[in-house]
DNA sequence: CTCTCGCTAGAGCGATCGCTCCAGAAGTTC
DNA sequence: GAACTTCTGGAGCGATCGCTCTAGCGAGAG
């Protein structure tokens, strides 16, 4: 057989692709399969736990993917407030186009609590190491300890906030008001203090 | 029959709530009708257009529902930093539980875009509206007009990426989180500009 | 060559999907 | 009472769901 190209990781890009377009439920096996050229056979072979598993490593891997993309945005810029900026523009998409693609987790992550208990795990955990990174960045930069979770946690809410909004209105301005408004809330550590 | 029940209202009821704790692909009809306990031909008679539009019908009462608690927020604060810090409160929900419902809308906004136009529009109408209430209290407090759009994007992106985050991780300190951000972002208007 | 094994292609399974259709009950109007 | 409308309960439809199973191809080892 054709031994030549990656079947798993051809499976692992277009799951992740459909899970960032329409979730985990809307997704179809047969869909996956038409759009990544795999057979029904090969799907089982390489993922026996069936279509959960494979919405598993599709999220595992898209979750490393944007924290690569955060981590570099923020490591290249002088301040977190900066980084985080440039990740929004990155997130924007590699075009300049109207639509961006959006958080590739928070579909599924919205339908996963009930549905399953495994994917909302898989979904936290990028959350947190998203959340973590801003964190450590705040903190390099200074800020107090006493307000960089919450600070960062407001952050990625932002983040996560405007792509929602950018996806349903398909309007990308909803990105650059959250950029306006990271730069607001990163400018300076909070002196209201805890609540 | 007994027609002493508001069969169409218990419908758009309990859709209302799966379409919040599962989105729309997951909620199956069979699943519909035994928790509401409608029969099949009920549904069809007072939706002939079927779940999609029954899940229309839904998310426009939810629209309206958090409209309502938004709008009553908002008039009953002094400014719109803190009507929209008391709106957080009340989205945490009824009980001081662990877990907050989440916003009703985002699990179906956000698989919707592909697999229905018709509820991605129903979707967009509802943040439009939110979004809207909070720029005309921006407004009234006499933001200049020039960030007032801008603004209330951001705050509303703050909301829901506050209650997506809520909701994943199970922890409602993301909205606590949210209410800081929200009180420094809304606290004076920008006096960066536009961009 | 033969043998082995990783991998693939695809037929076929029972279950469930959204939906159509119709008989008949409940309520309304004479 | 009869006639009519509104609404309900449920059988049944074809299509699709995720998944199991098996025959066989291609590549490497002996």
């Amino acid at each position: 057989m054709a031994r030549d190209r990656d079947t798993r990781a051809d499976l692992v890009q277009t799951m992740a692709r459909l899970l960032r377009d329409q979730g985990y439920t809307a997704t179809g096996r047969a869909q996956l399969l038409a759009e990544s050229g795999v057979s029904n056979g090969s799907l089982y072979h390489h993922f026996p736990g069936g279509m959960e598993q494979l919405a598993e490593a599709a999220l595992e891997a898209s979750g490393q993917a944007v924290a690569d993309a955060l981590r570099e945005a923020l490591d290249g810029a002088p301040n977190a407030a900066l980084g985080v900026v440039r990740f929004i523009d990155v997130a924007k998409g590699p075009l300049g186009g109207e639509t961006c693609p959006g958080c590739p987790i928070a579909p599924t992550a919205l339908e996963s609590p009930i549905i399953s208990p495994r994917l909302r795990a898989a979904a936290a955990r990028c959350f947190d190491q998203w959340e973590g990174l801003i964190a450590a960045r705040l903190r390099a930069d200074g800020w107090p300890e006493g307000s960089v979770g919450e600070t960062a946690s407001a952050a990625l809410a932002l983040i996560e906030g405007a792509l929602l909004l950018a996806r349903v209105s398909g309007k990308v301005d909803h990105l650059d008001n959250a950029k306006l408004a990271t730069a607001s809330l990163l400018a300076a550590p909070a002196v209201g203090g805890t609540n």
